[in-house]
DNA sequence: TGTACATCAGTGAACGCGCGTTCACTGATGTAC
DNA sequence: TGTACATCAGTGAACGCGCGTTCACTGATGTAC
């Protein structure tokens, strides 16, 4: 047994079973007996539970943000200087999402339901590491968002990034049991990277919808019929 | 104090706890200290912890319910057996969750943002509850939905009505949080009508955008500059 | 009208349990002289 | 080459704590005769 695979044996069973459960549902005995290792490991290696959490992210999100960062490099070089469009900046976020390299088959749904839980469960500790840790990223691809929609107010663009975040991080996190709801509903297979192929035109077409409401409420339910 | 008045502090403190911090984040001693009640009055009236949480949702989902077979009922008689457009349906949805009547001012947050935890803590118990006790109005939101995009195959519909799912029980979840968020960066104030006045074109759009990319992966990050 | 009993909301204290964390310890490996 | 010591991954058992739940009990109110 190499020194320290210990340690990585730790961060799969983490990794795997916050996804399944959540943080405060997944004890660190959980943890310990699903990666064969001893209960006290957790503390000798990581220092606490929380820190544990920490580990799990950083060990996804630091190689995740370096492949965005090179592909918003790429998208800026190739756009020369003109903003790049709302479907570009969409599909750059996405691509990176999607190529990332995976331990395994569960990989992406994994990752994408981690993402999910962090925005999801009001773990004060998570929230304020990740943006310690990976604001720059973040920073950039609302800058992208932007540039892409230069006809909307700071408000609109406001909301609808929100109800972008919102679509994404809840199928994603999701992806596994709505994939399976389908494929016993309707009998059809579908892997995350055609989930994200729907979700894209989805959210492109939300993000530019015409403004507001033509009329104020215009489905008002008559009380008198 | 009248009688049982004991039941009713219960359900708003515990109502107002489990919005704020999700259910296990919520322990039987923060809910009765809050309501100013014995310990033992949780077990005596509800018979568990469990059973409290599926009070809570009964106490706003069965008028909700109720409301909303209302505003169907008049939207299927409005339309006279054409279907109702898509946008009719979802504003029914919608002005049935704004209208309903509330406890206080926070009402509104706190349904929306119960409804967002019911979804995304991983409860079974309260997965089960919803599916067994309000399946009817759940089913004929999704048949209006269904009439109101015939133009869509059963694997796009079933896709978009997710993430539509997606953005609004994230929106709705966190409105809170955004809604200061929007007031400290921008010093704009937003009411929950407001949001759901955005939210409902955004939904609209997305639902009936263009199908599939028309390029499978047309902003793929180009490795060679 | 008076007494005995039943019902029921509410209480105080304790129960056993699983939790995250700590601590003294082991045993293998590397380093100094 | 041999011995003494330091380092460090890992361990087994226990710690105190907060949890949901239970239980014997109280005291007020209603009911039967």
């Amino acid at each position: 047994m190499a020194q320290s695979d210990t340690v990585d044996r730790i961060l799969d069973a983490a990794e795997e079973l916050f996804a399944e459960r959540g943080f405060s549902e997944t004890s660190l005995r959980m943890i310990t007996s699903k990666a064969k290792v001893n209960l006290a490991a957790v503390n000798y290696h990581f220092g606490s539970k929380n820190a544990l959490i920490h580990a799990v992210f950083a060990r996804f999100l630091t190689p995740f943000s370096a492949t965005l960062e090179t592909a918003f490099d790429e998208l800026e070089a190739k756009c020369d200087g003109k903003p790049a469009t709302l479907n570009q900046t969409l599909w750059a976020l996405t691509e990176s999402a999607v190529r990332m390299p995976q331990r395994n088959e569960k990989g992406i749904s994994i990752f994408m339901r981690l993402l999910g839980l962090a925005y999801t469960q009001s773990q004060g500790h998570l929230r304020k590491f990740l943006e310690q840790e990976y604001s720059e990223p973040f920073s950039r691809f609302m800058r992208l968002l932007k540039e892409a929609t230069p006809e909307l107010s700071s408000v609109d663009r406001y909301w609808r990034i929100q109800f972008m975040l919102g679509a994404t991080a809840f199928t994603m996190s999701s992806s596994d049991a709505l994939i399976d709801i389908l494929e016993n509903k309707l009998g059809v297979h579908t892997t995350v990277q055609e989930i994200a192929a729907r979700l894209v035109p989805f959210l492109a077409a939300g993000m530019t919808a015409p403004d507001k409401m033509l009329v104020s409420a215009p489905a008002r339910p008559a009380s008198v019929a």
